[in-house]
DNA sequence: GCTGGCGTTGACGTCGGCGTCAAGGTCTAC
DNA sequence: GTAGACCTTGACGCCGACGTCAACGCCAGC
């Protein structure tokens, strides 16, 4: 198989596969005429990588799983390296969530206050009171 | 004021400022020996920036807030402008954490998997889809 | 033999938010 | 008069994961 119909197969580009193989992740063999050479043991590598890419590993972190399959074990987190890549992530992923949770906070917050601010503002304008009742419609609004 | 001071009292590098000066965000006067001078409304403009980059907004989303100060309103977030930023923002930051969650419940799920695996027990699960969130400049690896 | 669709390497561009020189000007203090 | 602490502009570097040329080679079909 050369390197458009592998790429196709596995739902990337020939530029990512170039690239893969540039970083010694994902090695061809070549043929006759220089053209890349891949099999489907490449393409269960390529696939492995690409699973993990999805759920927000980089590169790099897909290394200890892809040179477990190619170590021969029958799934790429077979290895200890790669449960410990697991954890890892695991860690960043929770760090990451609780940091984005708090800036939600924040920003609901100060949005909240702001809209008040204007509804408060609004009122003393035009000399009226500010409606009590409606602040989820500002939600859906858009 | 110059522009060493400023940064310092804002908490930032002098690199930073200029950076903001070359995309428009906070233009500086000048002395006369070409010096940037800048004030205490300038302080003033750029907290409200660095406060919103903390809260995971570019640079880009900062203007309309900042245009807001400069336009003479009391607070950053008195104009629907910087209000629309907000609701986007937290649109953006409820997606994320949506697809975070998702992540992580996924490289749970298969490092559980894993485990079980290791351990003797036979099990087998699979999963796909997207996540990847960017956020604010300072989410370090570990 | 010629077109067209594959493949090859190499190199530069992208995005954000600056860091880090480099080479020089300005001002103050001693 | 000179050190040194500030300032100026300009330009390249960085991080990740490729995209996008450019210029060329290989091979099948007509």
């Amino acid at each position: 198989m050369r390197i458009g119909e592998l790429a196709e197969r596995a739902g990337t580009t020939t530029r990512a596969l170039r690239y893969y193989e540039q970083l010694g992740l994902l090695p061809a063999r070549r043929a006759g005429n220089g053209y890349r050479a891949y099999d489907e043991r490449d393409l269960r590598l390529l696939r492995q990588i690409r699973t993990l890419q999805d759920a927000g590993f980089g590169l790099e972190e897909t290394r200890p799983f892809v040179e477990c399959l190619q170590a021969g074990h029958p799934e790429g987190d077979s290895c200890p390296a790669s449960l410990e890549v697991y954890r890892r992530k695991l860690a960043e992923l929770d760090e990451c969530i609780a940091r984005l949770q708090e800036a939600r906070e924040r920003v609901a917050g100060q949005f909240e206050r702001a809209v008040r601010a204007r509804d408060g503002l609004a009122a003393e304008a035009s000399g009226q009171r500010p409606p009590q009742c409606g602040l989820s419609t500002e939600w859906v609004e858009e």
